[in-house]
DNA sequence: TGACGGTAAATTGTTGACAGTTTACAATAT
DNA sequence: ATATTGTAAACTGTCAACAATTTACCGTCA
């Protein structure tokens, strides 16, 4: 039998302050480091500690918090280790990616690519930083989703989780934003001629480049400046 | 100031709940498809629902349980599809891991991987199937360790977790253990060259191999006798 | 002043009870 | 017999209170 009303979803109260929370993190409202003290959480949503205890535990599972024994739960902070290894794996799983994607694309995966690519670069020429970074990660999103992969684009977006919370706060290392566009435009073509090791050259190659922007972008210039960056409270 | 009395770990309920039943699950006393229901577990350990519940959590982080609000949380079953991404993923995982590794090895690690490798020979001698694929995980494990790649790992981990539940159970799968075991051979001497590229296909044409062996052994033969195997309830 | 120790406050861990939802099953109608 | 409905049982979701632990504070002593 064909659905006449529509799916009506009674969240849990445990769902939506998971949402809730997460995209507290996300948007950057509450910074690495910070801590989430249950009482205080389940006052401002006016429900009790059971929910907020369990969303926590799903965020965790997303790698946005950490929580220790009787110690709390704290906004994950990323090392300067941490960031390296994110990056580096990333970059592994993305180049598996593109190797299965790349064998069973047809021109529709690839327009879709595109009109992406496109986005980013209006995105650039109007300056939205946030924007840009969404449209980034949407286009890497785009080729772990096209891949078909449902495991690999899982753990893709673990990973992906922890990185934007960085940039969104660190958006400004990017604000020369035109090499950033730039740098997709291999990957794009290597996938329009279904190349698989150029694409995965230019994908580590993207990567990387980040990578190097980030760490001379910010911890050269945090260990310079103070050393209160990238510690554990 | 040295530490004189051994660190007296008082874990939680929550870890003690955590620990017995991940134990049973890969063990095997619960199988894919069982459900797990709060109350009973409660009772069993003479505790309340609210650290079985939290445990829960943890298991869904590792891949060995799934829950569906209001429906009640059940051990992870399988697909075929499942599995052929869970190996393939890995596959990729553990060919980043080896390029790390070899680039930072010394006769010290190479020892750990040989030993390992021998005690693979002698459980494969006396037949010993549990010791065989147990010292098989700890083989690919010590690479992912060796790496010193510490997100690497974390991911490998609740791949092998999820693969383990299977081959726990469906460990006569490699009862003709021998090329079990030399399959591990090129691997190995390939990592004593310090070859990168030929660790990698090793690798992969390892874990390949022993994905066929489950697809032949199990989603062939299943769905020829029967069509409850692989299916979620 | 600074180290040490002890109490109080804040916070997390745990419990039992209750509310809402799903599932199993019996009763009814077709 | 089969399908449908209604009810009870089983189970999960949530709450408020209590116990255990950590943290912050403050006074004491050298």
């Amino acid at each position: 039998m064909a659905r006449v009303f529509s799916k009506q979803k009674r969240p849990t109260l445990m769902n939506q302050a998971l949402e809730e929370i997460r995209d507290v993190i996300r948007k950057g409202k509450l910074k690495p480091g910070d801590r989430l003290v249950e009482m205080k959480l389940a006052k401002e949503m006016h429900i009790s500690r059971f929910p907020i205890r369990e969303a926590l535990r799903y965020l965790e599972k997303e790698g946005l918090v950490e929580t220790k024994p009787f110690k709390g739960t704290y906004v994950t902070q990323l090392t300067e280790r941490d960031m390296e290894e994110l990056y580096s794996l990333r970059s592994a799983i993305e180049e598996f990616a593109v190797r299965i994607l790349i064998k069973h694309i047809d021109e529709e995966k690839i327009g879709k690519l595109e009109s992406i690519f496109q986005s980013m670069q209006q995105a650039s020429k109007k300056e939205d930083l946030d924007k840009l970074i969404s449209e980034d990660f949407r286009f890497h999103q785009t080729i772990c989703e096209l891949s078909g992969h449902r495991k690999l684009l899982e753990v893709w977006l673990t990973l992906e989780n922890q990185l934007r919370v960085f940039l969104t706060i660190e958006k400004q290392l990017f604000g020369n934003s035109l090499q950033f566009v730039k740098s997709h435009n291999p990957i794009l073509e290597a996938i329009q001629g279904r190349k698989i090791r150029p694409a995965q050259k230019a994908i580590r190659d993207h990567l990387d480049w980040a990578m190097q922007v980030i760490r001379k972008g910010y911890w050269e210039k945090a260990s310079k400046q103070n050393n209160t960056n990238g510690r554990k409270g």
